[in-house]
DNA sequence: TCTCATACCGATACACTGTATTCCTCCAAT
DNA sequence: ATTGGAGGAATACAGTGTATCGGTATGAGA
């Protein structure tokens, strides 16, 4: 004869079980929703129904907690089979982390703050190293893939903070510089910068996306120029 | 007949002036000392011999008094004589913006976070248009100081993150790399990173001044190749 | 099956943050 | 002399990252 119900103890509420990966999806998500900012670590264990303190068994600190989210857009880096040439290899991981960063627009606060030394950030490097395998010497490698990635983090973090400060003003870049920024238009009515004055209004403005591939190229090119000696 | 001092009333203890010059140099010092995460509005304050809320006449918000601070290191950055050499002065202004950083760490944290409208941010943008003025077309010459400029941001934050890991775990970044990061050492072990493995077992490490000089070169070579256009 | 030790989770606590609001004091003008 | 008004200081608030502590449920050993 079985127990009735009331006879069964409730079984005790065991905590949600938690592992990284849901702190660290969770945390994502409060960051696309809200920004870095909003990423405390308190809201991240009330998303997982946990107390703040449970989140010090997984990481020691809420610097390693950015670590794991950024190596997890890491992940989504990476793409899923590599072109052979090693140019447009180059420039599809360039793409695709810059198309990450407008996915998370988060990642460009975290973006060269920190060495990459996750697993998937070691990846994107790897690949990105396989891709001029037996076409230079590794010290020219290195350095190509230094540069590389150096243009693009500095372009995306760039086209972010624009992009950020267009959403705040509401007005479109050009229009910004151009009429409604008080201040800048006040700046260049000084006359004190002829060529700045000049590239604001007689510039042709381009789309960030384009922007960043002309600039990609020409890194690109200059990467080229230099593959041309011996590989060792 | 005069008041014996008895009889005057001592001046009332009038608040010490300040402005935003006071301010920022506060701001910058305490930077410099302990990181951007030193720097606090109370102990900014506190540095003045003034109330925390005092600084909302000058500021009103935190990121404003960032924005301050790296547009008074902008000025730092600016060079009193600009070279006629528009490569050499591009050069000069990457170079300057980097030992600004390694003077001043905190700047790689804000560098590319925000656009630089302040006078001396636009200063240095001009000083770069300016350069490449009748050499190209406006448009080209903004995507070269932009590029120019992305790699320069890129290449110096990643130098200050290495050097805060370095420091950090008080191992040169070879070290660290080959033997002693437990972590690294692992991971490349598995075989899953050979290129990894072979640019850090097998390459030769150049101090970072030669390595962000070179990178800089190649993204100037990239520049040169496409001034040979006829200018606007 | 009972007991004990132990791992771990939640609560509490602390020092500190950026900023809004309130209050008071002092100065200038009526 | 009185009154406005400006502006600095104090207070207040809602939040932060993280250390510490106390209880409890679980698994091991008897």
């Amino acid at each position: 004869m079985t127990m009735t119900v009331w006879d069964r103890p409730e079984p005790t509420a065991r905590p949600v079980p938690l592992d990284r990966e849901r702190i660290v999806a969770a945390a994502i998500a409060l960051a696309d929703e809200g920004g870095l900012e909003q990423v405390s670590l308190r809201k991240v264990a009330a998303r997982l129904n946990a107390g703040p303190m449970r989140l010090y068994g997984f990481i020691s600190t809420k610097q390693e907690l950015f670590d794991l989210m950024v190596d997890e857009v890491n992940a989504e880096i990476l793409p899923e089979r590599q072109p052979g040439d090693w140019r447009e290899a180059l420039r599809v991981l360039a793409h695709r982390t810059r198309q990450a960063a407008l996915r998370h627009e988060w990642l460009a606060d975290l973006l060269g703050g920190r060495p990459s030394l996750g697993p998937n950030g070691l990846a994107v490097t790897e690949a990105k190293l396989a891709a001029l395998d037996g076409l230079a010497d590794i010290d020219t490698a290195m350095r190509a893939v230094e540069t590389v990635s150096a243009y693009a983090n500095g372009a995306i973090r760039r086209e972010i903070a624009n992009l950020r400060a267009e959403r705040a003003t509401g007005l479109s870049k050009r229009d910004w510089q151009r009429a409604s920024g008080p201040h800048v238009t006040r700046m260049l009515a000084t006359g004190r910068f002829p060529a700045l004055s000049k590239a604001v209004y007689d510039g042709t403005d381009v789309d960030a996306e384009t922007s960043f591939a002309t600039g990609l190229d020409w890194v690109l090119d200059a990467v080229a120029a230099k593959l041309t000696r011996p590989p060792a």
